[in-house]
DNA sequence: CTCTGTGATGACAGCATCTGTTGTCATGGA
DNA sequence: TCCATGACAACAGATGCTGTCATCACAGAG
């Protein structure tokens, strides 16, 4: 018999998101996320940095794109890099009931919110190296990034409006907009 | 002889600057930030929601950006319109040795370089609206005031390695980066 | 000149986030 | 059997932030 119930993380993280959604990220304190896991507020600590991050740990997708960006072919343009990894970024992803549940929790705390967008600046940092391997100077290679960054939100904007859709064809949509938006001619 | 010193607030934010700078921001606290300036703590939550805002306070940009964006040339495309009102984005800057010193000390800190990207990302959520009475659909204009941020930290960007260049022309030199970084063909 | 309202500030209490430190106890290996 | 380790609790404390009320110069009304 086990002195603790085991997966006391993930514990944490259910008991955090249902609690967001039910009272909402303010009214939310990590001591009562704490006990409703089973644990104390210190034990909350020692799983994630603070309150917020219950919703992000995990660096997977992160760690997919930078390995798909230095695995990728390379002839390819920086930004086509960057898409062809972007396309494949849904091998990473969980239960989709699961993320639209964590997207509305976000969307609806301006504090998740801004780690949101964190989080997807230190994946486009994350991406300079790679693209540094490829021949590209850091600071260019963090607009470009910036630039795929762009896409992927509206890829992912596009698939709160239809969630059947692959992101693959998700993504080609919005780097098709990409485009259109840029072209110099009328 | 007034009761108080004048210019409270500004006395914070000279304060809050230049201990950020000296010992960072972290190590820092809000009573003595306000002790500095000669207030309260108290005070100090009376002129800044919280701590970070002290290095934001003010609208001026966004409200700069919407009414050019409103007031640009109805035959402009949208992303042109948006470039366009950044060109004009130094006209509410201030001197650029405070803006230097303020960036760097953003750029020190997690927390501040946080409330950083959350400020840029509201000015793209109030150009959503500027572009809508354009005709743009709100998540393509949301997409396309995406791209215009990256543009805008990609001319900053610029702006720290080549402090004497006008800000319109290095919008101009990351537009064109721009059209490179996208362009379909070798 | 006095009265009174207003507005900026101080004083104080209190909750929540986050950290440092130490004690406890089951488990597993020597 | 004994001890090292890991997972957790318990406690103390600094700091961020909020609510509330008192204070007092100043301005305008009379």
């Amino acid at each position: 018999m086990p002195r603790w119930e085991s997966d006391a993380q993930g514990r944490l993280e259910r008991a955090a998101l249902e609690l967001f959604e039910t009272q909402g990220y303010e009214r939310t304190s990590v001591a009562q996320i704490a006990r409703t896991a089973g644990l104390t507020e210190r034990s909350f600590y020692r799983y994630f940095p603070d309150k917020r991050e219950v919703l992000f740990a995990g660096n997977e997708l992160e760690a997919h794109l930078v390995g798909q960006v230095e695995a990728a072919d390379p002839g390819l343009r920086p930004l086509e890099a960057l898409l062809a990894a972007l396309r494949t970024a849904d091998e990473v992803f969980r239960s989709r009931e699961f993320l639209l549940r964590r997207v509305r929790v976000i969307a609806a705390s301006p504090a998740l919110a801004e780690r949101d967008l964190i989080k997807l600046a230190d994946i486009a940092e994350a991406l300079v190296p790679a693209l540094g391997r490829r021949g590209v100077e850091p600071d260019r290679a963090r607009f470009i990034s910036d630039v795929a960054i762009a896409v992927s939100r509206r890829a992912t904007s596009r698939w709160l409006a239809d969630p059947d859709a692959t992101f693959s064809a998700l993504v080609d949509q919005a780097a098709a907009e990409l485009c259109e938006v840029v072209a110099p001619q009328a």
